[in-house]
DNA sequence: AAATTACAGAACATTATGTTCAATAAAATA
DNA sequence: TATTTTATTGAACATAATGTTCTGTAATTT
């Protein structure tokens, strides 16, 4: 059986308004109050779908960043030199031009401080790419370097990367920022 | 002229308060109600003080972060290899060391992942020290990527790397924990 | 001793939160 | 189509925080 279409109807309202307001303002001064008046919505509705402002903002981190990342980031390799620096390379640029394409929501969105959730929905998906294919590569290097701070390291540095392109209002080109943080992160 | 010494008084209640509450919540969570309820004051002398919640943490943050930094960091060299390799990691560990005699009240503060500010403050002094010592030190190597992209890199690198000894309570020694950031951080 | 200043504490308007409930409208089911 | 199930509405309600304003009181300065 298909979901009743008012709840869709309902969802698909609170979402709309939930991003039409972080054109707007920042994730922090965003009301529930607000929400439901740019939805048009009861009160009694919103809380129906979801608990809190938190559970929303994760909804919409969810779809966001599985999106971009899940598709091509943790797909299996359909080539042979999987890992390789060259592939790794490929793959950032190809995350980097989808966060372009998105620029208009995800400007909004990283360039509000106030809400680290964003942050860690980003990274999420990441870290397990960086465990999986550029962790092995470069263990012969940093022997005694903990694994998990160097996971953690490079997580961080990409989040940063973006963050400062994004600030810059992507003037440079996925290549470009792939370039420099391959340099910057991997030696 | 000294300062009132009832203002003397109610300051240094609201900052005992707003301290002792960050041992038990997070920054978020913290009311003004609370302070004024844990500081034993009347409502309208905290507006006397404070306009909002967020200048309270400002003069917080200044007060902490000035006194780790400002100091030695960012003070006259007093010998000449001032640039160097190891004036450098010195002076990281030097840091370090403060951020650990300070554990007890900063734990608190760097795991609340909702306050930003924090590391805004904490980033500022260390990005003029990046910018004076570090940067000049390693231009011949990446020379193409653009220096507020490097500085901004660093300067995220440490303050994610604080971040990551903190979370695991410190087990590393501040030697160990500077050799991890030198070591990723440059090359 | 007099004037100044800070504080207490209460009152107040405003705003947001989260819950509850009966009526209504829409959808799914038989 | 008729019936049942479910979602939504909208209002009401209790709770709690914000920020302002005011008066009397107490401490401090001059």
């Amino acid at each position: 059986m298909r979901t009743d279409r008012r709840v869709q109807k309902t969802h698909s309202a609170i979402m709309q308004a939930f991003e039409k307001l972080m054109m707007k303002k920042s994730y922090d001064d965003i009301t529930i109050q607000d929400i439901i008046d740019e939805a048009n919505i009861g009160r009694s509705t919103f809380y129906a779908h979801f608990e809190t402002k938190d559970s929303l903002l994760e909804a919409i981190c969810s779809g966001l960043f599985d999106h971009i990342f899940a598709q091509h980031l943790n797909a299996e390799p359909g080539h042979d030199f999987s890992g390789s620096e060259e592939d790794v390379e490929a793959k950032i640029i190809h995350t980097l031009y989808h966060l372009q394409e998105d620029r208009k929501r995800l400007s909004r969105i990283f360039s509000c401080e106030s809400a680290g959730l964003f942050w860690e929905y980003f990274q999420l998906p990441f870290s397990a790419f960086v465990q999986r294919e550029i962790v092995p590569a470069l263990t012969a290097d940093i022997v005694d370097v903990p694994k998990d701070y160097v996971v953690d390291f490079i997580c961080n540095a990409f989040t940063s990367t973006v963050k400062w392109w994004f600030y810059q209002g992507l003037k440079a080109t996925p290549e470009e920022v792939s370039g420099y943080f391959l340099r910057m992160a991997l030696r």
